[in-house]
DNA sequence: AAAAATTTTTAGATTTACCTAAAAATAAAA
DNA sequence: TTTTATTTTTAGGTAAATCTAAAAATTTTT
């Protein structure tokens, strides 16, 4: 059984380990708002605990036990976060800060019945896939907006970035998960992506568009 | 703001309220399963943030702040407790021990719209009575089964214990919430009570007796 | 009212999760 | 390959919540 400390630690590595394979310290600490001696604190207790490998000065990897932990907490927060939107018309900016807490409740039972009761989702509200109860799920295979090239298309399938301030400005600019979308020109100037959206030419700055995910239609 | 642990003191001292007074010292520590000690250094914190008042020796009692927020707690409880059975098919008697995990979540938002979400309930699967969100809630006069002579009759709106296996005991012999019984005798060797359940006599024990809650029909 | 029993508090430690400051190791630059 | 910069670890300490053992206060019994 582990610590609501520990599970936050866990999922944060497990996390920052879809980007780069060996996790640094100091990684951790700027993602979990904490200092680098205490990160180093905590891996040497999860090494203990057979959660992670870890070598001084080589950063962190999750055993199987570790991330089979992690998963099973990404699962609970991302189902936490459908039952938010679907059952009690939560935006999908407001869900994030509490799904952080129901996600280190723990019951099996719950979970299991929460799942079914929800009608076993494949995705969260951000487009996130939700693991199955043995920790499966498919690996998709998302195109950042960003990357797109003029004329390409797709669909709006996920966000890489879930601050509050980053989904409404979407949803004010109609772009939520499920819209269809068409680059239409990209501007040498600051780098801004023009796409089509329903009919209506729209503006996006780069930054909104690296964070936008796209499966995509193949090319034109 | 309180941490887990306070709120957890509140709530019991809230509960250990409505027998006695002046709650004890040792009477929090049997609750809560810790040592006096633990909960003499508990006391004088909660009485610095003005939670209860506090006199050495003589016990606590809840401020007003102190009691609302444990009503608050108790709130959540209850909430989440119906929600697991109404829309997770949870029994009666395994709710309790998720809900001291879920009544902790601390989001306003959450609890007004879950109370929409499950219909405003009165009360939970216990017959205990959800105060509203102002706290307010109707004091429910029960009358213990126990307490009924032979002849008398009502409903069964309430239990006074909250174990699994009292539940599922409960359960077993048809007696749940909302069942109409009379009392048709009591046996002067054990105290055991005789009931009439739907046409059917049944016996149970003295110790089940004093459990159940009945609102009365009055005299017959 | 003394003695005995019970309840409650204090004193002193422990564990967990943090912190700051300084030392050590590694990586990057000159 | 030194020097410099960055990253990471160690050393030593704090605060919250707990504990055991012993002292103090209160209550109950004789
Ligand atoms: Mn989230
Ligand atoms: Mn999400
Ligand atoms: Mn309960
Ligand atoms: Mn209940």
């Amino acid at each position: 059984m582990q610590s609501y400390t520990e599970e936050n630690y866990l999922k944060t590595i497990y996390h920052l380990a879809e980007q780069t394979t060996n996790v640094q310290t100091n990684a951790i600490a700027e993602q979990m708002q904490t200092k680098p001696a205490s990160v180093t604190d905590m891996i040497k207790k999860l090494a203990d605990k057979g959660l992670v490998d870890y070598i001084k000065y080589q950063g962190v990897t999750l055993t199987e036990i570790g991330r089979n932990t992690a998963i099973d907490i990404v699962r609970k927060h991302r189902l936490w976060e459908v039952f938010l939107v679907d059952k009690l018309n939560f935006k999908w900016d407001e869900v994030h800060d509490v799904a952080e807490e129901l996600e280190h409740i723990k019951s099996v039972e719950l979970i299991e019945r929460l799942d079914e009761f929800l009608g076993f989702p494949k995705a969260d509200p951000h487009g996130d896939p939700i693991p199955d109860k043995n920790g499966r799920f498919a690996k998709t295979q998302f195109i950042k907006l960003i990357e797109l090239k003029v004329g390409d298309s797709g669909t709006i399938t996920g966000v890489s970035q879930h601050s509050s301030a980053f989904l409404k400005h979407l949803e004010k600019l109609g772009l939520t998960l499920g819209k269809q979308i068409q680059v239409s020109d990209v501007t040498d100037f600051d780098g801004s992506v023009e796409i089509l959206l329903s009919n209506k030419q729209i503006n996006i700055s780069r930054e909104v568009a690296k964070h936008i995910l796209i499966s995509s239609n193949g090319k034109n």
